[in-house]
DNA sequence: AATGAATGAGTATTCATTCAT
DNA sequence: TATGAATGAATACTCATTCAT
């Protein structure tokens, strides 16, 4: 009733409705364009369309984004930040077996990065290259290439604990991450619209995954 | 006047080339789609380029298919229905080790699939699965099921002959094919634009592949 | 009823309605645009109207040029040859006075450039000069210099000839050009909607300011 | 309460920047978009390009001018007057002969308004006449009608003191005239890209046509 | 059957203008 | 007053599709 508490001066929870958005819209925008580029692809989908979903006009998105092509790369470079750095730290630490390092490293990226709508860029990436070829060359350099590197360390800290044999590290590393990245352009674009019985389970699969690996590159038991 | 004269032959000809032309139409106007889909995707690929590259004029495509996507449609189940009827046939007659089998489809279907321009179909309908559920769902009755069962068959026959252990079907069915047609996407996506270091040699990895999963399958070898 | 006469084979009034348009629009188009460009300027014609007005649909303008810029330059290029051209010829054959020529020129200048809607392009140029730099320099190559040209010959001849007295001649060019090219300018930009009391007959006008020219370029009589 | 504290002077003070920049507002703003306008057109120019020159938001230029089309009119009444009325005292106090006060009259039209910024309002006005059908009539009545009238009393004083001879007044006034105003829209828009040799020297040329002029309009001396 | 001129719905993008702060 | 984020009407241009020849 009286005003004069000073607290009432401050209007924390109102705050400046325009300046708050302003700094929220490119990640609102990004995060709509990211669900309707993995829904429709990038031609299908209409940039008033991202608009809308985000909540604003037209106008605005190209407030922010200069072109569809640009949000296009933006909402790419957003997501694939992610996955490689958060999963190039776990190695380290690890100090059991090699064979569950593999797996423990396949179910952490399938928990952060599969399982995640992020995911989705992966499919659009691997679908769209062909028209984006600065894409895919960003995507082999942020993505596949230290990817592969990680993949490739794993399964030399396993030759070299004499865990695993000798082995074609190349094809072997492409072995291991193929499946996983096919998992999740199946998830984004066969599995919404296919028969159920013909489901995959990822945690199920993975886990199958990477016992078929291990089994394939242990070093066979003497007799 | 009188057609006893050799000349006449020419027309006929003539009108002969024609008819074996208009046969062969719809088949040149498919041969140009799908390298155009493969290429750009459905929705960068201009129908009039379609009709250009078969030779033909704009108006002569719209006389065998009715639109754009039954173009691309037709250009799917034509390209479905090889890859699948012809892999069936061989398990029959085998006899060697399932091991063997399993190494000998693989290479085959590399060779009369994967490494054809045909194999760009699987790329296409993964890419364009959520805007053509239609195809997907055939992709999936077609060629999916299918050819899923083959591989299970097999896998069942090593079981059968004491070979492998006992499994989880589904799951490394799945574990089994996915390289495989993830190979076929890399090769007419990432693979053109990018590095040389990262390139797969598919008959290569085909090799390793099938080394993998069947020392992952095969039953442990008692002391 | 029987078709044995041979003028009945051939329909020389129906044509093809089709390919005789095909030929005809580029031109239909050129006019209709150099209409409303003269009209509105470059920026205020929306590329549907100009269309429109030459009787076909928007699709049809950018089958015959690529872009609205392309669409204005063709218009300046088509109606700037003209008046060049023919005036340069005039020269040669004149036998008379220089002030009789000059006046000729003047008038002949009027009559088939001033008095006709392509004029309205000279007000145009200049008028969008600064966006258009690359029309500027091609007006300036393929039409004030020739132009240019011509009338210092006119004025070299009254020299030659002893009619004229030496003189400054580049400014005296443009002291002759201006007027004229201004009258252009006014005719398409203040002249129609202003006070009729204000109007300038255009061939009057001409034959004054030959005059003036000429009384002012004149040998002045000795005593 | 009470405003005889000298400390109060200085929140006015300051009150009276602010009011100061106040006023100016409407001027810098007016001095931006001519600048713009006369180098890029009315379409041309973007109205926020017009605020960041004067140094103020976009929507301080709205505060100040309604809309764009009235931004515009303003500018050109703000300009207009100008050249009118200081032109006009001239006339009066001049003694010499009239063939002097008309090179007097138009080196000063061209020192105080042909050489200003100020003379790209003509090449506006003239460029964008016929879509300002209502600023067309208005520089009729402010610009073109007292110039003229300026003009035609300077002739008249020519004729009434025996120096000039009879003669067609509303067209030797626009002769007068034209090559001026063309001068200044020349410059403004062929000549800054064009070919320096073809470029003319204003001051050489003013007095040149002023001579010119001259010579055509005076009184033949009998012999 | 084949052609290719013509169409017009559809889409990215711009920019004058508004209005909450 | 001043700001600048937001708007949405307007417009150039594309391309699948039609249809007269």
């Amino acid at each position: 009733m009286h005003s004069s508490s000073p607290a009432s001066d401050v209007p924390l929870q109102v705050a400046h409705k325009r300046e708050r958005r302003k700094d929220a819209r490119p990640g609102e925008l990004l995060e709509a364009a990211l669900d309707l580029f993995v829904e429709k692809g990038f031609a299908a989908t209409r940039s008033e369309e991202v608009a809308i979903r985000a909540g604003v006009s037209k106008g605005t998105l190209f407030l922010y984004f200069p072109s569809k092509e640009e949000l296009f790369k933006a909402v790419v470079r957003e997501n694939l930040a992610r996955p490689v750095t958060e999963g190039a730290a776990e190695l380290a630490g690890f100090t059991g077996p090699t064979s569950e390092l593999l797996l423990h490293l396949m179910q952490q990226w399938w928990a952060r990065y599969g399982a995640t709508k992020a995911s989705g860029i992966s499919k659009l990436i691997i679908s769209e290259a062909s028209n984006f070829p600065e894409l895919a060359r960003f995507y082999q350099d942020e993505v596949v290439a230290p990817g592969t590197e990680l993949v490739r360390r794993v399964l030399q800290r396993g030759i070299d604990r004499g865990e695993f044999r000798s082995m074609d590290l190349p094809n072997t590393v492409f072995a291991i991450m193929a499946p996983l990245i096919f998992l999740v352009m199946w998830k984004h674009s066969m599995a919404p619209c296919c028969d159920p019985a013909y489901r995959i389970d990822p945690e199920q699969f993975i886990t199958l995954h990477a016992d078929l690996m291990v089994r394939g590159l242990l070093k066979e038991k003497g007799p």
